[in-house]
DNA sequence: TCAGGAATTAGAATAATTCCAATTTAGCTT
DNA sequence: AAGCTAAATTGGAATTATTCTAATTCCTGA
């Protein structure tokens, strides 16, 4: 039986898809189902073993597809922190990432809004910042684990 | 003929080596010249290039085992953005990173002491922040290009 | 000088991601 | 409802930055 989305989680799917022309495939609304699920930072290997489980025919490339096609839409955030695989994240409002070098796992650090323009202060003149991204790596471990 | 550092550039890194029980030898210093020279932000490909005029013996390999040591012993950066290929920096103060999407140059982007202070204090209570990397992606010229 | 560990080397291996050509599907148009 | 067409998916091959491996060469200090 297919994934299926909350109706509200739905409502945003679809009609940021169809705002771009794109269709709101039953892969694209799994992909972006199981990332929102979990709001864990997963891998696009974590993300197909998920999706693998509610459409078990789904490939590995459409999962790539998928997560491209999401993240063109501002429904997903892609992650990058030095050269691990890429992860994803549900969490639209800006923020930085913090990973723990001992347990690889990936929290999310809210950032006020003082401090943000204050980062966005430091580009120079003449440039034109599209995007920013703070991450943090070291050691710790949330209050409830 | 094989490269040879400027005086005050070897004294820094035959001292730095040798403090970690590391040898001197002349593919590290070469690695390391090359980088400070030209302060551009080259990835391990363009330094494999610029070595081999000086030593044409020199293997990758040895170009990524050299980035290895040398960025483990804080004589250079190293800046990931994205999945690009990682580049190499030559300035150990602390900086950020603007990307130009059009040229793929990247630029360094200071950070005033307050501003980074800001940004360490982000990070939650219970976690220990090593490192920090804060990147701009966008498009812009430096004033002389 | 020479022994032994450190460093370098060429080439194979790895792994995340992208590409490709063939097939299937979704959303019209009749 | 059937047919059409472009969009999306698929499996597998290709790409590419990087790491690994095992053999060779090089330092260094006894
Ligand atoms: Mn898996
Ligand atoms: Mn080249
Ligand atoms: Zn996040
Ligand atoms: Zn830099």
């Amino acid at each position: 039986m297919s994934y299926s989305l909350t109706s509200s989680r739905n409502q945003t799917f679809i009609s940021t898809l169809r705002e771009k022309g794109l269709r709101p495939t039953k892969q694209r609304a799994c992909v972006y189902g199981v990332i929102l699920d979990k709001r864990d930072h997963p891998t696009a290997d974590d993300i197909y073993d998920r999706v693998k489980r509610h459409l078990p025919g789904t490939s590995f490339a459409t999962v790539y597809n998928c997560l491209e096609t999401l993240v063109g839409c501002g429904l997903v955030r892609q992650v990058n922190m030095d050269r691990s695989p890429t992860r994803y994240c549900p969490n639209l409002s800006p923020h930085a990432h913090f990973r723990c070098i001992q347990s690889g796992k990936i929290y999310d650090v809210e950032i006020d809004k003082d401090t943000l323009s204050r980062m966005q202060a430091l580009v120079p003149e003449g440039f034109e910042a599209e995007n920013l991204d703070l991450s943090f790596s070291g050691t710790g471990t949330p209050p409830h684990d």
